[in-house]
DNA sequence: CATGAATGAGAGTTCATTCAT
DNA sequence: CATGAATGAACTCTCATTCAT
């Protein structure tokens, strides 16, 4: 199926193998997460997902890019809207912990599958380029703010890092505590951060 | 394996064999880590590392305690010397990125383990629980620096954990960027963190 | 598959679906010529071949079948044109080197097949019948030279087996030297085999 | 099983699978030696074949080396007692068609190998170098015979390339006909082939 | 006629584990 | 103590085939 006639039929099973292995990602871990179970959680046999995915890799990117575009897709605009460093800091914090809370499950499958790739053959994680390039979208955020006399002088990858290692960490509280409160958290990480942020 | 023989071969032993996984752990992975790559490791046969540790399980275990436990050991006096919670704070993120900065290989072979054992049987983490002592460590001295005036009034669960976050954040830092000046990291950390911490 | 209907449409889609074949097996060998590689040769969904063929070993013999008829239809106006066992000797060893030389992709596809196909139930090689029949025709031509006093007397299906083995093996040197002169080669080899076969 | 410490049992056991691997080459063909059929040819699980040979690969090329060198240990010596070319040439046939009688099986099982194994990346067939090699030595003693003029003016190599292929197509007769007299063969052949290479 | 979807068997490979020596 | 041998399960992947549309 390399196809990208994106037939209705085909579009949907895709769908449906994403969700499935996102699922199971979720709740037995990456280890757990073979075709055979992924293809008996969608009730088919293991071909399936090999017809519909070139293998496994192709699978596991799609999972992935699907779960950073639904991020993608939820953030920019929220950041946007706001307008000032200050505010967009604000609506960074609170959006991404609103996503966190609606989306348990995508996380999780993401943070599975990104801390168990092998180190890639330059040694670093394959994954330091997504986290880069989040690290370095705030800091960008954060660097602007500076500029305009908005916040205070600090290197921008050190906090850019800080404020999104706070932010990831609520995903695993949140597999502890599911009724967390996300907004009062996220009301919490503010007054945490914006005394030494702010000008 | 009669484990409580601890003869001094024995412990020599296992010691080898531990060493050797925390290197491959941190060079190649977890996924890459598997039994005939120890025992090659040490030039020793596969067997080897069954006789001297009941499982993998058993292996890893011992791993995390060993890493867990060199931390503490690190860690420990150097909280307990400083007097006053705001001393002990700066103490605490100094001597965490110190340790970091010294034992990068132990960090990743951690956080490769932690990160990929699957979800325990309650559905929760299997590393949760380390994880929680170790969140659950600092927001006790955040709770004691409140009870003296010392700390603002916030939640220490959620201060804890994301300056727990903050500086574990460093550990992957430090594979991209291994000269990183971990000294002048944490004096960043703590100006970005003590704004809205301190009273 | 309703083969019967031999429609103009099924007979083009079958020869062309024959002749992908063949410049599969001819590039990329028996193993690599799988129904989607040939499906995806000719533009088509995998399901056409196995709608025009029953199965892939009905295709395959449909390939040699065809590769055979080319080589007889060429050979035999030429063998019997020649007048004299010795003149038609001669026409068969440059008729063959000559269709040979023009029909390579023909012969890699046959020979691909033949070698590759299992043993029979019997024990024997599949190709055994196709390759006793060869032998036989030749040795039929040598059998009448000796009745005739052309030949001298020798046993004829050894000196048959033979003289087709050192054609066959053009074959193969023909994808090493692809500008090999043919008809020069023929000319060495009657040279080499005349002396020890004309009376 | 890297190790070349040729433990009896070790060397004992590859030796095994290398035969049970001639015979299921043999017998079924290239098709049907599945690592799990040699397994249950030696009663043995799967994982025994992984166990002591690197991969599929490293089996089926200790199969061809082993044979090759048998070969090679067999034809040397019956070769190199002869003196002069005719006599070597006879003494290269003989000996070449009393081990192909007295070695069936290897040789079918090289055969299956040699003429299954896909083209090479060069697009020429893997078993090019072997055959060619085997070509090159024949080549190499028709010349020596031409230099000392008991040999007639020929191309060696197109000569060379004949005798070899009539030779090898006996591998097949013999499948045939298990009870053929090879010597008696052997003569039927120096008789077609030395009036035309005999100075 | 043709397609895309699905199946199920079988391939090679890897691995943790067990055990006799 | 240590080894080499063996196991058996699980894994990903490929393929010929079938079938509803």
């Amino acid at each position: 199926m390399r196809s990208e006639s994106s037939s209705f039929l085909g579009r949907a099973r895709r769908d449906q193998i994403v969700r499935a292995t996102i699922e199971l990602l979720a709740d037995v871990g990456y280890g757990a997460t073979s075709l055979s179970a992924i293809a008996e959680k969608i009730g088919a046999s293991k071909g399936v997902v090999s017809y519909h995915f070139a293998g496994k890799d192709e699978l596991l990117t799609q999972v992935v890019n699907s779960v950073l575009q639904d991020a993608a897709a939820f953030m920019a605009p929220r950041v946007q809207t706001a307008s000032g460093a200050p505010a967009k800091l604000r609506a960074y914090v609170q959006a991404n912990l609103q996503f966190l809370g609606e989306h348990r499950d995508d996380i999780r499958a993401l943070t599975a599958i990104l801390t168990s790739l092998p180190p890639g053959s330059d040694g670093l994680p394959v994954y330091a380029a997504a986290g880069r390039d989040a690290v370095e979208a705030l800091a960008t955020l954060l660097r602007t703010g500076q500029d305009t006399g908005e916040f205070r002088d600090f290197t921008p990858s050190v906090v850019a890092r800080s404020v999104r290692a706070a932010i990831d960490a609520v995903s695993e509280l949140l597999n502890v505590e599911p009724d967390l409160d996300v907004s009062a958290y996220a009301r919490e990480l503010l007054a945490l951060f914006e005394p030494g942020v702010l000008a």
